[in-house]
DNA sequence: TCAAATGATGTAAAGGATTACATTCATCAC
DNA sequence: GTGATGAATGTAATCCTTTACATCATTTGA
């Protein structure tokens, strides 16, 4: 079942079949039928490994994220590997758990593996790692990672548009007290995201309070905690962001522990768009992050370096509002007053 | 920077750089060292497809789930690409979105692939498919096909123990008026969840009362529609089993919708364990689906065949019950009563 | 001391495809 | 009829590793 088989059935050469398998043109139609025909009886598929050794392409991508277990990857596994088999392209899938060696890992074994490119879309990347990569002339593409914007070709999201709007929603509602679950500030991800929420804060004249910024985990644990805090000020805000629906859902149960209704005493928005979102009560309202453009255009980017087509600069994705029920007018009661209708 | 290259520059032959990459006996301790240090001096890492084209093996599984997007699969995705990268072993990953056809082709470019073998982790299997496996000479582990056990390895898990666990605990708590939540019954995992309900029921001397059994479409959105049925009936259940954790979340949100307070009014209990069942309010009391250990089965299993061990055979996995929050003794209220304290 | 056994290393074939280059054959112009 | 042209196909080198077998050196046993 090599190739020499289907040639001889086929009564033809092995470089004749090999063009026939490859598309390659000047086959004479009887030829090529014949050769069709042979292969087709002996349903023979090449060996990719043969192929490979010899072509130095493996059409083997490798995509890296920080943790399958949480609700934002999958959907952006789900895009990316949907491209890559439409073309013919298979996937080999790892992710770092957050850990930047293990990220190291990752990049090491893909190489070995002799990907032809790799998406790195975790949240921490470590330039030292990527060096790997660019060593071994592997092609990368990072998402959101500013600080190595113009070293590597980087998907970005311009979280400030959704800030903004979300905070155009608030005020028009009649918000402003507006507090924010912040992520840890070493998180590079939860980094971008306070400070696009600062700087939408400001672009709207309203000033950053920074008692009413608490700091969780991203998890939900860390985001009852931090609403817990919120909560236990004298005065406490209206409104509050999470930077991630995670944290916005454990807020939404430090609320309902507290009795504070939501959105009726309180409105919370989160980020992200996470399936859960839709889930709890009440359904969350929330800034949709675009993972699945975000998947389609590092793999695309990536797919164009390999081809050795000109890379395209694209401007950054937005993220838009989803309102859902977790947001109201505010109450405007005195501070510290629960509201029993 | 092949392996000439490495050997010349340790002043040995390509065979025994090949055999201090492969840890084969027989090296000199002097030797040994020369070639190491050559191989990092040179950092070379031998070619995989190179080594695969000769051995015939390719020291990649694929991995082959029904949907990403469904929080059931993650976990288990995670538990296989562990065990895999800990043995060198690399993942390639795709799924079906439940469409048969679509496995058919997975399996087909996984043989492609050369892969060393399939875990076929979807919960619909057409024997047709796996037919292309068995003629590849690539072996395939399922998941819970009880038509399939006697032909294929199968990672069996035993839904009646999960359900027998949670109805000891409704009983305990008083409740007699048990209802279910079924999925769609041409979907296999569905129609054994139902099966294995049903013969729990028995087990426990509660005759089947079919009105109590709702179908949904195993999403949040069909549980919903089914819990409204249920709760629209003269004479209800005071507790609801859900097939997945899914549609009970969306009996949850039926609930609290009709103003039926869980589990005061009404217990709840799903099926999975999925993460959100502790997000949502109250937290789900479930049961929990090992899907780390069907991973961990469905590799081993593969793992053996592949090194043509004799493959053992386990006895099923047992799902348990976890009992959150959303379930409580019966109101033994009234039919169509609501309770208001 | 010598044959045999053992240990370390080397040589070269094999694995299956692609592809540069060579060849064949038909066609055409003159 | 002949040489040139171009289309179709073939030959064989190449990609890089593994590994059966060969070789050579050293030790062992009598």
């Amino acid at each position: 079942m090599d190739i020499l088989q289907v040639a001889k059935r086929a009564n033809v050469s092995t470089a004749t079949v090999s063009r026939v398998l490859n598309g390659f043109p000047g086959v004479r139609e009887k030829t090529l039928a014949r050769v069709r025909r042979a292969i087709a009886e002996m349903n023979y598929v090449p060996n990719p490994n043969a192929r490979s050794l010899r072509v130095g392409r493996t059409r083997l991508f490798g995509l890296i994220v920080s943790d399958v277990n949480n609700p934002f990857f999958p959907e952006l596994i789900d895009a990316f590997e949907g491209l890559a088999s439409a073309r013919g392209i298979e996937v080999i899938f790892t992710h770092t758990n957050y850990d930047p060696k293990r990220l190291h890992n990752c990049i090491r074994r893909m190489i070995e593996r002799s990907v032809d490119a790799i998406a790195v879309m975790t949240s921490e990347v470590e330039e030292e790692s990527l060096r790997q990569a660019t060593k071994a002339g592997v092609p990368v593409v990072l998402m959101n990672q500013r600080k190595l914007a113009d070293k590597y070709p980087n998907v970005l999201v311009e979280y400030e548009t959704g800030f903004r709007e979300a905070l155009d929603h608030l005020l028009a509602l009649g918000h402003r007290e507006i507090g924010f679950i912040a992520g840890p500030q070493w998180l590079n991800s939860a980094q971008g995201r306070k400070e696009a929420f600062t700087s939408a804060l400001r672009a709207h004249a309203l000033h950053v309070k920074n008692e009413w910024i608490a700091t969780g985990d991203m998890r939900v644990e860390g985001g009852r905690a931090a609403m817990e805090k919120l909560l236990s000020l004298k005065q406490r805000p209206t409104a509050v962001l999470a930077s991630n629906d995670l944290m916005a859902v454990g807020a939404l149960q430090a609320a309902h522990a507290a009795k504070i209704r939501v959105p009726r005493d309180l409105s919370v928005i989160g980020f992200d768009d996470l399936p859960i979102a839709s889930m709890v009560h009440p359904a969350l309202s929330t800034i949709r992050h675009p993972r699945r453009e975000v998947a389609a255009r590092a793999f695309e980017c990536l797919q164009q370096i390999v081809q050795g087509e000109e890379i395209r600069g694209w401007p950054p994705l937005q993220p838009h509002l989803l309102v859902r029920d977790s947001t109201a007018p505010p109450a405007r009661l005195r501070p510290g007053a629960i509201s029993r209708r």
